[in-house]
DNA sequence: CTCGTGGCCTTACGCCGTAAGTCTGGCGGC
DNA sequence: GCCGCCAGACTTACGGCGTAAGGCCACGAG
């Protein structure tokens, strides 16, 4: 199935994330891997060292698919692109986000990644410490997003209309009343993308950050202009 | 194993996650369960159709432990307990999470949280399209700090200088410079615990929501006063 | 020509989820 | 008191899983 040569690591990889993408990650094994790249599953082993360092591979190479926000740039474009990369790879590698919680070592690539984000934070003036709220405040929302955006019965391309009858069918009106009403009013009505929720919310976190940014630079001129 | 009387589908959720809280979920299997509770394999399956099921279950299980707002309170107030007690949630059940991303159809303790989360936020003004924004905007943050938390390779009760010895060792600081200063500055410093990211984060959402209330809330009244 | 050696294959083991069928103890109806 | 039912437990068996252990073979270096 595999054009030539020998195997390569890099080549296993991506083919565990293609195999995952269209089947499942519960599909993947190392047989239908191997079966894939038409080789024998135990020569995969060869390569890594076991079935979790592939899977660690393959969250690494989801990492290096973000966009690396670049230090002297605009912080806060830098972070919305990030953001929006982040979320497309995450929708479309849905398996990531359900492995990212058992990987405990990151590897290259993330590593690399999370220090491009620091350094473009600390080269806009934010603090190591505020660096770190806001880096962990912007990954739990890209995260958090995702994980709910990937949980949800329907696909971005889907017709919702038949689903949405479905779902608020079997939705008691009289014992949740308040889920109805916005799955009635808002969610199930066409035109609404649950994507638009990451961005609004995105502005919000961004508008909060350059507030505590803001102070923060003020109080630094202060002490400057008062010494 | 187990005290007594014939089997519940209760008992088996509950039994499931101590397991899986004790061992891990990869040591869980219908063969480990059954051994737990005294009996076979098969016999789980009259109380539960397959084991995606009890999953489900576990997971619907997870979502009865956090606080369900109330509405006529403070929302803020709610929306923060709510937001801390499911951190503790899922920190007690680390598996929770990782599971959630591959459950499309929520249980019935699910709805009924959500349908209280909307519910208190309906009731402290906000519209239908402002509540959906605050409830995916803050379960977001809830899910994706929790996922982080759960990944990082230290227990919140370690003692963290040898680990962050080793990570500083094994991090390579000319390519990594804003990640080595960080974690030497700041995060392996002792007092630093990542639960305090969460709340750091969760005030600044909770400010930006009370803004954005506030706003809606203006507008409504010149339009009275207008008319 | 020899001899590692790197890259792949073969075999085998003990787990897994679960389909299908069997046994049994207690209970309702007579 | 007896019978028949059947929910709830047990037994067996199948195909697939991750991977330990070892074998085979082409090729490049000496």
């Amino acid at each position: 199935m595999r054009p030539t040569g020998p195997l390569t690591r890099d080549d296993i990889v991506t083919t565990a994330m293609g195999l995952a993408d269209r089947h499942g990650l519960a599909k993947l094994s190392m047989r239908s891997l191997a079966r894939e790249l038409g080789v024998e599953a135990m020569s995969l082993y060869h390569h890594v060292a076991h079935k979790e360092a592939l899977l660690d591979g393959m969250v690494d190479h989801v990492f290096s698919e973000f966009h690396a926000p670049r230090p002297g740039h605009a912080w806060a474009d830098e972070m919305r692109r990030r953001a929006v990369t982040a979320r497309e790879s995450l929708l479309r590698h849905p398996w990531a986000i359900g492995l990212m919680d058992s990987r405990t070592s990151p590897g290259e690539a993330t590593l690399r990644h999370h220090d491009a984000v620091i350094g473009c934070l600390r080269a806009a003036g934010f603090s190591v410490e505020l660096a770190a709220h806001a880096f962990a405040l912007l990954d739990a929302h890209v995260y958090g997003h995702a994980l709910q955006e990937v949980a949800l019965p329907f696909e971005p391309g889907d017709d919702i209309a038949p689903i949405a009858e479905a779902m608020l069918a079997s939705m008691p009106t009289d014992t949740l009343p308040h889920l109805a009403e916005m799955a009635r009013e808002h969610i199930y009505r066409p035109g609404y993308t649950f994507g638009a929720e990451m961005t609004w919310g995105l502005e919000l976190l961004l508008a909060g950050l350059a507030d505590r940014l803001a102070d923060r630079l003020a109080d630094e001129s202060d002490d400057l202009g008062g010494s």
